[in-house]
RNA sequence: GGGCUCGUGGUGUAGCCUGGUCUAACACGUCGCCCUGUCACGGCGAAGAUCGCCAGUUCAAAUCUGGUCGAGCCCGCCA
């Protein structure tokens, strides 16, 4: 007899089935006993009324095979439950269980680190197991909407030799009788894609980034969300392409995870149209509408990003925010200039938080060069990078989504680590 | 790197300020018995913690002090 899976039991009413699964709850009444089995697909209930079928060794989140009926039940949760006519036992779970996965999470109340100790277990929680699906669907729409844009998925290496930025966060790592670095972008390998001819390409990956913080947003290995475009006219292209990528992943999002959205009460929002401030405007606007000087003159503290939002919230009824033309030092190198003071990189920031970062790259081969020394690097370090621009670079730009993050916000979780299966931070390594 | 907060049965908390009556409480879970419609099932009973660890103060430490290990949050930085 062929397993069914529990969304598929409503095509089987009045017909024997075998379901596998775990033993989500057993409510034990007497006569009469309830038994809520999960799989992959969902929870059902099935109800045992004969009396010769043994559950004394049926624990709770023990895997069992179910042989029964699927019947019409105005009296069961969705209407439909399944009686047991046989039930086996494949393998039983200890006792007791790390903590509990099969009432509200919100009763439970457990902390974050229990979660995290026990992650596998812990993704047994209907609700917690929800945060992965939507991710999946937010990485797979991110894919599905830049393959149909002509984009080239590419895998690049995490393993180099030097750093985007110069090289101070990078985590070192003995490669045989060199030293390396995890990889903390795939920056300049997207562009060097562009250079090669491929015009727009994408990549999925982790980023390492060895910072020393221990906040809600930041995670020392994050799933960054890459594209890199050729022959734009400015970054607005890139910030153009970005909003209907966003409206893309949101509305498969709300298509294909309506029951997780649903666990977390969030109801996504269509995206019509998202503000753009320059970084100058930001300024201004924090000063007057909420009396804020930015203690850095060339970037936004976390309290500027919360009040920006709060005002595109407002003025804009966006939840989502454009800051563009960022000044020159606060970006890097190969970032295009916008004027002497101001560049042509910009953020977005959803709900309070930053999620992207992007901008026009700088494509010709002598300013890129020049401004490598600016900021302190040495050209010939980087010769890997720079040769294709010797060779015929498109103007081009492009952006990274923080995976994680973005997820973090649409379900309005407290910590990033909850977005991250294995999260890695200052402290925690393992699982 | 700077600042703040927290470690008590499997889980989550109370007790700590104002040491003794803590032989450590409560909720959920677990185990046993009862229950034919539960769905945060219900009823009765039971087991389970030397209060993160080490030292100190004291007649007496979960409680006070110092150290240590672990955790969480904010800031800098960033996705």
């Amino acid at each position: 007899m062929n397993r069914v899976l529990v969304r598929e039991i409503p095509q089987y009413i009045g017909n024997e089935v075998l379901l596998k699964g775990w033993v989500h709850q057993l409510r034990r009444l007497g006569k009469i006993n309830f038994l809520l089995l999960r799989d992959r697909s969902g929870i059902v209930q099935t109800v045992i009324l004969d009396p010769t079928i043994d559950l004394s060794k049926i624990d709770q989140e023990s895997v069992v095979a179910i042989w029964g009926i699927p019947k019409k039940e105005a009296q069961a949760p969705g209407g439909i439950e399944v009686e047991v006519k046989r039930i086996e036992l494949i393998e039983q779970a200890q006792s007791p269980l790390p903590f509990e996965v099969n009432r509200p999470l919100e009763l439970l109340n457990i902390k974050l680190d229990t979660i995290l100790d026990h992650r596998a277990f812990a993704l047994r929680h209907p609700k917690i197991n929800a945060i992965f699906k939507i991710e999946a669907e937010l990485v797979h729409a991110f894919r599905e909407f830049l393959r149909k844009e002509d984009f080239l998925e590419i895998h690049t290496s995490k393993i180099i030799s030097q750093g985007t930025e110069g090289g101070t966060n990078l985590f070192p790592i003995q490669y045989f009788e060199t030293q390396a670095y995890l990889a903390q972008s795939p920056q300049f390998y997207k562009q060097m894609m562009v250079g090669a001819g491929y015009e727009r390409v994408f990549e999925v990956g982790f980023v390492y980034r060895a910072e020393d913080h221990a906040t809600s947003r930041h995670i020392n290995e994050y799933l960054s969300l890459d594209f890199e475009m050729g022959f734009i006219d400015s970054e607005k292209d890139i910030i153009d392409l970005e909003i209907r990528l966003l409206r893309y992943i949101f509305e498969s999002i709300k298509k294909n995870c309506a029951n997780e959205l649903k666990l977390y009460e969030v109801d996504l929002p269509t995206i019509e149209f998202i503000p753009q401030i320059q970084f100058k405007e930001a300024r201004e606007i924090l000063k007057k509408y909420y009396r804020k000087e930015l203690l850095t003159s060339d970037d936004l503290d976390p309290e500027a990003e919360r009040l920006l939002c709060d005002y595109a919230q407002k003025e804009f009824n966006s939840e989502f925010i454009f800051v563009t033309n960022y000044p020159i030092s606060a970006r890097p190198f190969y970032t295009m200039p916008y004027d002497e003071t101001y560049s042509r990189g910009f953020d977005l920031l959803y709900r309070g938080m930053e999620v992207t970062t992007g901008s026009q790259r700088i494509h010709n081969y002598q300013l890129l060069v020049n401004n490598m020394a600016k900021f302190g690097l040495n050209p010939q370090d980087f010769e890997f990078y720079l040769e294709i621009f010797r060779y015929g670079m498109p103007p081009h730009g492009g952006l990274a989504i923080g995976a994680e993050r973005l997820t973090q916000q649409i379900l309005g979780l407290k910590n990033i680590r909850e977005a991250s299966l294995f999260p890695r931070d200052r402290y925690r390594l393992v699982p």
